[in-house]
DNA sequence: TATATAATTTAGTTATGCCTAAAATAAATT
DNA sequence: AATTTATTTTAGGCATAACTAAATTATATA
């Protein structure tokens, strides 16, 4: 049985290469808060796990047998947050933190039969795709807001779920997995972009921006 | 913050002087199947937060905070008993091991919003009644059914929970809470009981019967 | 190519948490 | 009063997981 910093630790290995191949210590130990030595420890403990591969100074991947653990704990995490909004009301700025600590600890039996009772669904309330039991994670091919442009119409994909005062801004214009939105005006000198969501106007700063993905992007105006 | 080992202590201690007031630090340790010193030691630690009141050699007890905390967590594991029995169909073999590690974990919300599904329950699958938000526990008297002689009719009020091969046994015999029976015999020299449900006989060990409580008791012959 | 900088690893430390065996102490029993 | 039983203390073990500081290795720059 994995502990519960070993399983984040994978988890966290198989987001980072999935932008980026090898993961290096430094990335690894930025995106968990800790000092990159503590890093190099928990590598190691993988790698006689035979979770990781791993070259000294080379950075590390998992192996298939890690991706399988990374697949189910973000399973887990993304059904628990579908699971507990769609079945309990938890509102989606509070579902990240709670599937955080759930995600470990739920028996198979009961993420079947919370897949069963969703519909077996593939995607989370933030637009994450959420691997089959298989691990067979939904394709899917989202565009960065930041790539728009002026006069273009869309549809929100995914948001980032780790930063609930984020969500909440989002949830009061609308923008949640779902919501069409034109663009109105990009302002130059990498500004605010100002967008129409069903006849209501939103101005949406950059960093705020980064953090939706859109689909279903078709041009307006020939630019 | 409590660990989940405190917070196992004290749902003991809780349950322990339920009957029979003061708890020795053996009998603590017995059913935590760990040994006499290692109870000593939590002992220690609950007391410097206020949450046992001890005497040397003398036993413990929980103080007033103490009893909250053990309420709320007994609350959490018989709400979510009964929550992944009804809402995700876990049968009732089954949810006292997954409630064991969700106990610890969930929040306060999702308590809320499982409390509200249920509609205000008050008592889990195996009849164990379920402390209200306040801490306060309805009030059950159920009579054991090696209590009961030749004759007499009554209904299952509640089981033991925590062993899953017996809850499987007795769900053979729908013997579940709610459930009416007849002793048709009781066999002499602390025997087997021959019951009668819904017009099915059975035959209930001794050992087996210990574990089976019941109420609604009404006589049939004058004994 | 030499040197400076950055990243990574090693080694050793700290802290937590929970456990145990053995010895000491207290309480109960005969 | 002596003995048995129960409890507590003492001292230490083991696991986890973090950290710092120093050494090593890799990469970038002059």
């Amino acid at each position: 049985m994995l502990t519960q910093a070993a399983e984040d630790y994978l988890k966290s290995i198989y987001k980072l290469q999935e932008k980026g191949g090898k993961v290096s210590t430094g990335i690894l130990a930025e995106f968990l808060d800790v000092k990159p030595a503590s890093a190099t420890g928990m590598i190691k403990k993988l790698k006689s796990m035979n979770l990781v591969i791993h070259q000294r100074y080379q950075g590390v991947t998992l192996t298939d047998a890690g991706k399988a653990v990374a697949l189910e704990i973000i399973r887990h995490h993304r059904l628990l947050e579908l699971y507990l909004n769609k079945a309990l009301g938890v509102p989606w700025d509070g579902v990240h933190e709670e599937a955080e600590k759930l995600e470990h600890v739920i028996s198979e039996d009961v993420e079947a039969r919370m897949d069963e009772f969703l519909g077996y669904p593939t995607a989370d309330p933030h637009g994450s795709p959420i691997p089959d039991k298989n691990g067979v994670v939904p394709e899917t091919q989202f565009v960065p807001m930041t790539d728009l442009q002026n006069g273009q119409s869309c549809v929100v994909a995914e948001v980032s779920d780790n930063d609930s005062a984020l969500l909440r801004h989002l949830g009061s214009f609308n923008l949640y997995p779902g919501t069409a939105f034109r663009v109105i005006e990009v302002a130059p000198f990498d500004g605010p972009f100002t967008i129409d969501i069903a006849g209501q106007q939103a101005v949406i700063g950059r960093e705020v921006a980064k953090n939706i993905f859109v689909n279903n992007v078709e041009p307006i105006d020939t630019v």
